[in-house]
This record gives structure tokens, C-alpha cells and sequence, in this order.
DNA sequence: GCATGTGAAAGGTTTCACAGCT
DNA sequence: AGCTGTGAAACCTTTCACATGC
């Protein structure tokens, strides 16, 4: 606990600035794709689906990477934002669980792209083993203390069944893997300094039917609820 | 439209407090399946990941359905926050695509349980309908408005590439479905009254690069302060 | 005694509106 | 003129700490 933060001054990047700059980086993508040299806060911020204030005071987070009169150039804030996020690096992914969720995610296409690498798809069923999917074979989780070290793997996915993911969870952490994508319909344990994001579902169903609820019930004045920003 | 059962503050409740009511649930459910009668809010707090202050926060939004000295009734309250969630009524949930994803999704255990119904898996490859996914036959997209009218559905779930994403949205809009989970790695364009929520690998992947980025990035000092917390 | 429920304080995020630069 | 970058205001969320009630 106590995280005292003796001295550290990093650029502090707010995390809600954090969790935008991936949307913004798809959209200029999208925009470099199209020969777009430059690009105006509205602008981008439309595309990326945010207002344009919002866009702004994240950018501002960074750096002073626009031009006044004129907007940003696509290509350095591509590259600055690429930068930030450290997407200039390639980093060594592993995913857990070879069913149905496993396989999905190792042909994302998205996912061998730019930054990442998708080093080993494990599981734990025999028959599975060997098993050739999106070009990777699948391999057996005894292998994941070996498959971590010798393909320096920092991020693991897991994508098991909710049993099964503490204890995959613990073997990665023990790896010495530090950062964790779970898609198991359970909260993970894990140290101070790993850091979990978790994708449910169930989750986002029943946010969804909460608000569902809601339009239907309308009853007094109040208004809608409304699609925020996505 | 008739009477309802006065609820002490119906109103308002914060959306960071409605992100967290599924996460409650789930620890509820797991407590009652143990045949545990009560539970304090540091017990549930612990379980579901949360600090208890805000456990405590979140619940007093929904009412003051626990015992002071004693704690909350696991029953009661998992009824309580299923009702406040509109999980007492069954939802019913088309999914398009199905891909990979779309497969995994519908045979997601966790999907067809509690509250939620899939009442069809959509694509728009000829050669993918007729097929059984999870116990469902595919149907092709032609079908959509149909399937929308006459299985009520009122949530959907865009499991498609992103190219076809916004057009299925489009028509899942037309059809009158105002909640929209979507899959598709871009920016959905919907009216004000229509909900969407998205999930999104690459990008919970480039956030957890950035941490880790930091991590290796700060000074060289391993600060294994690996308090196991919580 | 003990744990909930809640004002108040602290911290974080979004929006506003405009100064400042091109 | 046009658009960025940013203090300040408004709003939302979390945490604190303790009065309240079983």
C-alpha cells in the first residue's frame, strides 16, 4: 500500500487522457491513410468521436504538437502519440486459453499490427496442443514459465475459464509478467505493481440493460440518458 | 404505467456506480451459492475488488438496504441490485457476426444465464448460415428487421469487421434497437437516444503498453513493494 | 460494540471561454 | 482571420471520518 512517491516526477498523463489517446491514434491512421496532411481539433476529435475541448486539453498533456491557425500534422502526431504510448517498441504478447475467446483474439488482425506480437497461444487441454491457429501452433501451459522468459513476454491475455485464470494468473505474475488483459468473469489477485484491465461481457450487458431500463420506464421528466462519448 | 413500488431515490445514480453493480452482483452470487446469510461491506468490498467506503457509497444510491452492526442480507441485496439493473425481466440480445468472435460470444456461459437471452446469431456469409453455434442457427442478415420485430430485441451486440460495423448498426437503429454492444475496433455514429457501450482489445492492450512502458522506463530501482493488499 | 450511511473534503475530469500565436 | 493551448469553473468520483442506529 502506502505508495509514497518520493520524488518521481514523471509527465503525469492523466488515465482518462491515457484511455483516449488509442481512439485518437486510430483515427489519424485512418486520416494518414486517406493522404491527410493536416487535421483541426474538430476535425479529429469527430472522427475519434470527442469534443473538441476534450481533445485539446489531452493533446496539451503531451506536448505543444500543433500549429495555431493551421491544426496538427497527421504524421508527427502519429508518431508522437505512437511514442507516448510505447507502440514504438514491439512488445511480446501471450494469450491463455485456446477455445472459442482464444482464437478470436489470435486473429484479431489489429492485434499483430503495429506494437504488438502475439508469442505464444497456450492451453491447457492435450488435445488442443499442436492445434494450428492464426499461423501460431498451440502450446501447453506447462511451457508458460519457458514461453515467457525466452520470448520475453510483458503482457499476457487470459482468455480461460474463470476456475482456471487465478492460478494462470499467478504462474504469469510469477514469470514475472506485469501487465494483464482478463477476459475471465472473475477479479484477478495480483501484487501492487501488476496491472490488470479487464473486458466482461456480463459486464456490459447489464450496463447496457440498466440504461435499457430506464428509456422504457421514462416515467416522470427526466431526459435521456443519452449515448455519451464512446 | 401503472403504480410502482416507491424506491427511495430512483434517481440519479452515478454511472461509475452503475458500472460497478454488476461487479457486486457477481460477488453476491458467488457468497450465496456458499449459503453465506449476510455479508459486511468489507467482506463484499474485499471479494469484489473495491474499497468498502465506496462499496458503501455505491449501495447507499440504491437505498439503505443493509443493518447497521450487522451488514447486508446477500439474498435481499442481490435482489435489490438486480432490480435497480433490470435484470428481473429477460433482455433479448442479437448478435451479428459470426466470426470467431461472434461464436465466442454466443457460446459464453455467462451470456445465456441471468437476464439475458440471445435470440439470434446473425452474418452475412450465405455459406455461414444454416450452421449451429451454441445450440442457435445462423441467420443471415437479410433477417435483421425481422428478428428485431419479432423477437423484441432491444440490445445488440456488433461482432462484425469493421467495414460492415456501422451499416449493421445503422439497420439495428432503423429496426428500433437503442443499446448497442460493439466489437468493431472503430466509432459507431448513432442518434442521442441510442446507447452504445465498447470493448475493445487493441485498445486495452496500447493502455496496459503505457504502464508498462513506465515501468521499465522509471529508474532501475526494483520497487517490488509487493504489498498483497486486499 | 459494531457496521452502515453520509456530509464534507480531496482529487480527478470535462467544459468553458479566451489569450496568444501563426 | 483561424485554431491551439490553457487557466478557471463546473461537474463528477473517491476517500475520510464519524454520527446514527441496530
Amino acid at each position: 500500500m502506502t505508495s509514497r512517491t518520493p520524488r518521481p516526477r514523471e509527465r503525469g498523463i492523466p488515465e482518462a487522457t491515457v484511455a483516449r489517446l488509442p481512439l485518437y491514434l486510430r483515427a489519424l491512421h485512418g486520416l494518414s491513410e486517406r493522404g491527410t496532411p493536416t487535421v483541426s481539433s474538430e476535425e479529429l476529435a469527430s472522427v475519434a468521436g470527442v469534443n473538441s475541448a476534450k481533445l485539446r486539453k489531452d493533446l496539451s498533456h503531451l506536448g505543444s504538437y500543433g500549429t495555431r491557425g493551421v491544426g496538427y500534422d497527421v504524421e508527427y502526431l502519429i508518431y508522437q502519440i505512437s511514442r507516448e504510448l510505447g507502440l514504438t517498441q514491439d512488445w511480446s504478447v501471450a494469450i491463455t486459453g485456446a477455445g472459442n475467446l482464444g482464437r478470436a483474439l489470435a486473429n484479431y488482425g489489429g492485434f499483430g499490427t503495429r506494437g504488438f506480437r502475439i508469442a505464444a497461444l497456450l492451453d491447457a487441454d492435450p488435445a488442443m496442443v499442436g492445434h494450428e491457429v492464426a499461423g501460431l501452433q498451440v502450446r501447453h501451459i506447462d511451457t508458460l514459465e519457458d514461453v515467457v522468459a525466452k520470448e520475453n513476454v510483458s503482457i499476457c491475455v487470459i482468455a480461460t475459464p474463470a476456475a482456471a485464470a487465478q492460478g494462470v494468473c499467478d504462474r504469469f505474475v510469477g514469470a514475472g509478467v506485469t501487465s494483464i488483459l482478463n477476459f475471465a468473469p472473475m477479479v484477478l489477485n495480483v501484487p501492487d505493481h501488476v496491472d490488470v484491465r479487464k473486458v466482461d461481457l456480463s459486464i456490459e450487458l447489464q450496463i447496457l440493460a440498466f440504461h435499457e431500463q430506464r428509456k422504457a420506464g421514462g416515467d416522470k421528466g427526466p431526459e435521456w440518458v443519452g449515448a455519451l462519448d464512446q
